[in-house]
DNA sequence: ATTCTCATTCCATATAATGGAACTCGATTT
DNA sequence: AAATCGAGTTCCATTATATGGAATGAGAAT
């Protein structure tokens, strides 16, 4: 839900964005008492900071006087997502992967507390394709996010457990830092995390990691498939493709790359 | 090519912002050295900006010691993109004119010198749809940015052309504020703008205006097609049908809406 | 080894962000 | 109509923060 502030503020930068986190991650259009109630800073600093954010393009105001985030973002953002190299270097993975499957394939990195989406690769596009990308979730209710944290060094990963803030989608969330640390030492284990229907009813998926040599970028890949169609038996039978894709991409990515955390 | 920096900077905030602008703006990837000779300001200085833009998760350093635009930049721009009711609203309408034409529609507003596209319907999707979204191209030489410079009062468009770096992609290219000016007032006198092949060969669209009342939001829609399969005399025959289009989803906006500029 | 260039760190200073209080504007109530 | 309330906006002396010149560190080229 909230963002996952780690370690101590970027000065005046690091405020600003944080705004902009608070409004990317609310759930309701956000006017200016809502910011003020969600951010402890007084109501002139506060002011000024989200006209500066409306004025660089960052932050819009609406008709009915809410917040959403600038359409400037978008330009940054498609130059983000193209030049990614991780993404370039796992995009023919997933296609293959795909084909095997037919299933809808994901990519995605772990970011502080949260799993943002790269890359999807599915069959019927009837809904927006890129509606999906750059789409976030909770770390320790999918795939992907459980992957992620299962390569992590135990105290980064514990770190960062401390700072979800756990919520039940479904009656399978795991929803406390020990059921979920539990659950990494399986994934470390087999090389293979599930999503069993702990963040969407009937949607459930198979995944792996994928890190850089220095664990500066953690993410993963996942198979997703509704349970009605596709057994949890069928998901088990692709384990092994996945962790065998994860791992071809592992090997294709350079030595060093990517940024610290 | 490089960003419009049309009023003084945004303090702190505008400076760390350009930083971003210059890297997203770049075609060849940018060291710290390259960075330094783009933007005046003392290496110490712009050595912090870019490593508080690190550590924010807005830039990413790559394995060459070269900058790219951080990940964390992809899910602002998902919830942008997503809810910007400028979009929204326009969606049906576009896929309407699709339907119509068959050809590819494209969405976009003006942002400084810039049009970013915020949509697209095209047929065949064998090229990846979201590697179009939130990319930019000059105002001067696209229907889209055409059509949104002649909407804006007088002053203001002689004020954002002055901001142009005109550059010749190709023999049409208008390259200079006095002939684009001339062209405005025709796009103003029929509703219709023309891309004739002037910033990809072979390549040619026809757009119209969309824009708020304020005109605080400019930009337009387009119909574009190769131009060895649709000729000058069909892309004339849908102009009527992209003012018509145009014209509705102007009526469904509503009276007041979107950032200053 | 030596000399470059480029990248990074440091710290006294100046500048820019801060935040409390006062003000404006609309809507709602008396 | 007048008064009250809530939300948003502006102001300005104070303080904390960004600044940038200079020194250091890390690699590559000679």
């Amino acid at each position: 839900m909230a963002s996952a502030k780690l370690s101590s503020d970027t000065g005046t930068l690091g405020k600003a964005i944080s705004v902009l986190d608070v409004i990317a991650s609310a759930q309701e259009p956000m006017r200016f008492k809502d910011l003020a109630s969600h951010i402890d800073q007084p109501r002139g600093t506060l002011h000024r900071q989200v006209s500066n954010l409306i004025e660089e393009g960052l932050l819009q105001v609406n008709a009915d006087q809410s917040y959403s985030l600038g359409l400037r973002l978008l330009k940054f953002a498609a130059q983000s997502w193209s030049q990614n190299s991780f993404r370039q270097i796992a995009e023919p993975h997933l296609r293959a992967l795909h084909e095997l499957t037919g299933e809808t394939v994901h990519l995605g990195i772990l970011q502080g507390t949260e799993v943002i989406y790269l890359d999807k690769v599915e069959s019927r596009q009837a809904v927006r394709m890129h509606s999906q990308v750059g789409n976030s979730s909770p770390c320790y209710c999918t795939g992907v996010g459980k992957a992620g944290l299962s390569v992590l060094p135990r105290d980064q990963a514990i770190l960062r457990i401390a700072n979800i803030n756990f919520q039940q989608f479904t009656g399978s969330t795991l929803t406390n830092s020990e059921s979920l640390l539990a659950e990494l030492d399986e994934i470390a284990a087999t090389g293979n995390a599930y999503d069993r229907e702990e963040h969407e009813p009937g949607i459930h998926c198979v995944a792996a990691p994928i890190y850089s040599a220095d664990r500066s970028i953690v993410g993963g890949l996942s198979v997703t498939a509704p349970s009605y169609r596709i057994s949890m038996d069928q998901l088990n039978g692709w384990a092994a493709t996945v962790r065998e894709t994860a791992r071809a991409i592992n090997a294709d990515l350079p030595i060093k790359m990517g940024p610290r955390a």
